[in-house]
DNA sequence: GTTCCCATGTAACCCGTTACATGATTTT
DNA sequence: AAAATCATGTAACGGGTTACATGGGAAC
């Protein structure tokens, strides 16, 4: 019986499905443009996968000759990989989530900071979050101009995200406006 | 020059700082209560970084015997300890926050799905999503009896959660009302 | 008398990361 | 001449996980 494989050998199953012909390289970067934000890959890790992939014979591999670029290998899923792929995504999700908070851990722990820490810490995560919304609303603003069904998962998907970020800019002000009562 | 240390290790430093005189067993207890919903840690983790703030001076460790139960080490903070503890709270948060989550990663290649799976994908997402609110709005409920400053910087990171659990909801409704249009 | 709570630990694994290497081609 | 893009890879590390071991006292 085989062992179970992670997620992310999946992620980048669906995503070599759903981009065919790209390269490693490519798929890098779709990756970091696609579901980054709440599944990173990094590069390294996903040209191992690939490696897998093609062992598992799920993915096949050819070797595309370039004139103005090195050569390249490009994927594409195989009939034993789209049924792995359909396999996985029918099973029960183990609901695998992961959430870890190095601005809530501090914040955790702020009575131990001074005032003005506290403040610049909600400030810090404040730009964060915004900087996060402009990218989430740019990434549906693109995708909202497609009407396929791939770009409509992936459009929803940013709009979690989008919410997420939304209520987490609420709870800053809220906070704020609480901590700003003790101070006066 | 030191080796940087992990936010685990500070997040068991501040722990024990917060809760002094804890066995390990104790401090496992606690951290499944108190942080794990943005930080969370395994006993064998916990376990390790107490040898490791041993080691590193920054706790004391105290071997307490007791009648009705198997003896124990206690823990508390040195000095050392607590300027370490301040100086991480210090310096300027290198925003370490990571975010997986296997509904999401499903959901975006939810065009592979049968209708009624994407279905019951968001169905069981939401029901985690209330678990986990109930969850949270008990742990607010006892902190909210207690006015000292760790219980309410306890009770702002849950209402953190609280919020972003209440917007995902949102979500989920959002997106069954949009598949819910194709479908009649 | 089996199961739960207290209490600490070992062993093994591997996922994911960071840093670095290489080399060609194209743009500035 | 330098920097960015394309393209793939190696090496080393460590943080975090799961599974398991042990053993006594308490509770049902």
């Amino acid at each position: 019986m085989a062992a179970e494989l992670p997620d992310t050998t999946y992620a980048v199953l669906g995503l070599i499905d759903k981009v065919p012909g790209a390269s490693g390289y490519e798929l890098v970067a779709v990756a970091g443009r696609s579901f980054a934000h709440f599944w990173p890959i990094s590069q390294t890790l996903l040209y191992r996968e690939l490696d897998r992939l093609a062992n598992l014979g799920w993915v096949a591999a050819t070797r595309v000759e370039q004139l103005h670029a090195p050569s390249k290998w490009t994927y594409h899923t195989t009939a034993a990989g789209q049924q792995a792929l359909a396999g996985w995504l029918a099973a029960p999700t183990p609901a695998t989530s992961s959430f870890r908070s190095g601005v809530l851990l501090r914040f955790f722990f702020s009575y131990r900071m001074h005032p003005d820490q506290v403040g610049s810490l909600l400030a810090d995560y404040r730009s964060t979050l915004q900087a996060q919304q402009e990218e989430l609303l740019m990434m549906m603003d693109k995708l909202a101009a497609v009407s396929t069904p791939t770009a409509r998962a992936g459009r929803l998907t940013a709009l979690h995200g989008l919410r997420t970020t939304q209520a987490r800019l609420r709870w800053v002000e809220e906070v704020e406006a609480q901590l700003g009562e003790d101070d006066s």
